[in-house]
RNA sequence: GCCUGGGUAGCUCAGUUGGUAGAGCAGCGGAUUGAAAAUCCGCGUGUCGCUGGUUCGAUUCCGGCCCCAGGCA
């Protein structure tokens, strides 16, 4: 009973063929698509992103694309306050919610729980961005141990963005991440979604990547990155790190030809995609798979 | 046809004074709790062109053959 209405979740890599499951299955079911892609929250790269065009857009309700100006910083627990609300909205409205994207993290978020930290003020990042490049990482993973030895033991060596995120988190709220993370209930019980991941074949997956790469290029993402990079914004932004977007951009300055640049971007591309690959087949190992239709 | 150089990992190459080989890139596997299209960790995946010979042992030395590049005709 009431299987209708269980939030659907569609996830898989990138260029899988989820946004046209997603418009079909919204036929059906009367049903919101919304957004769970980080890169699509943005508005500035519709085509490098591979968003849903107007046209598309027509065909169902799409909520949480393009909501977002590069200059903002989005990120998980942004996305989820987001993504709850228009949820309760659409739960209102009596419809289905159908919730597309490949951002694995997003998706646990939504069905396992988020710990809910405050936010780390944007002085205190900075400060131990600075404590980082002073110590460097062994003796900056020591001070980690002090107060949070779980996470320091916990942490890869080299990756200096989870280290810096769990000293920063101590630094401003006097208490251990994994003391954070140890809370937080989902927003969605295991019986109020139904979820699948497209996957097709590697080879498959793979063709499609490239294929996507060429159609964005002939659909004008050259223009795209060229506004974008005009606008001179902080390539830290997490915006600007859409792949392709640092190989197009080199482009538009004249530093690598154009056949280079969609070479390039075509491989991260690819990488991308196996990194999907690697979350849902480890992280969602329940969800049945299902070929692109 | 002759001469020279070269055939080693998917690609570009290194190397072994004879003991079955290693770099970069590509690739593959893994982690993933507020940047996640991010950030990291791990892993050589190989008839050393083919075929005889010498040798305890040949990818390495010798002969023959095949292929590629350049040169001479």
């Amino acid at each position: 009973m009431g299987d209708e209405r269980r939030v659907r979740l569609i996830a898989g890599p990138t260029a899988s063929g989820k946004s046209a499951l997603a418009l079909r299955l919204s036929r059906d079911l009367d049903g919101v698509i919304v957004n769970a892609d980080s890169m699509q929250l943005y508005r500035d790269l519709r085509v490098l992103t591979a968003r849903p065009s107007p046209e598309e857009e027509a065909q169902a309700p799409h909520r949480l694309y393009g909501v977002a100006d590069a200059a903002d910083v989005w990120s998980v627990g942004r996305w989820l306050r987001a993504a709850t609300e228009v949820l309760a909205e659409i739960q209102a409205q009596g419809r289905t919610a159908i919730v597309v994207g490949g951002t694995g993290l997003y998706f646990r978020a939504l069905t396992r729980g988020l710990a809910e930290v405050p936010p780390v003020p944007p002085a205190v990042r900075t400060q131990i961005a600075a404590l980082y490049d002073r110590l460097g990482e062994d003796a900056f993973r020591a001070r980690l141990t002090e107060v949070d030895p779980e996470a320091a033991a916990r942490i890869s060596p080299g990756d200096r963005q989870r280290l810096a995120r769990a000293l920063e988190v101590h630094a401003a709220t006097g208490r251990a991440l994994s003391d954070w993370q140890a809370g937080g209930t989902p927003l969605l019980s295991p019986d109020a979604y139904e979820a699948v991941v497209v996957e097709p074949s590697r080879d498959e997956l793979y063709r499609r990547c490239d294929a996507r790469l060429d159609a964005m290029v002939a659909a004008g993402a050259l223009d795209e990155v060229r506004a974008l990079v005009a606008r001179g914004l902080d390539p830290a932004l997490p915006a600007m790190k859409a792949v392709g977007l640092r190989e197009l951009a080199a482009t538009v300055r004249g530093e690598l030809s154009l056949a280079d640049a969609v070479e390039a971007a075509k491989r991260e591309t690819r990488r991308y995609a196996k990194r999907q690959l690697t979350w849902f087949r480890n992280q969602t190992p329940e969800w049945p798979r299902v070929e692109p239709g």
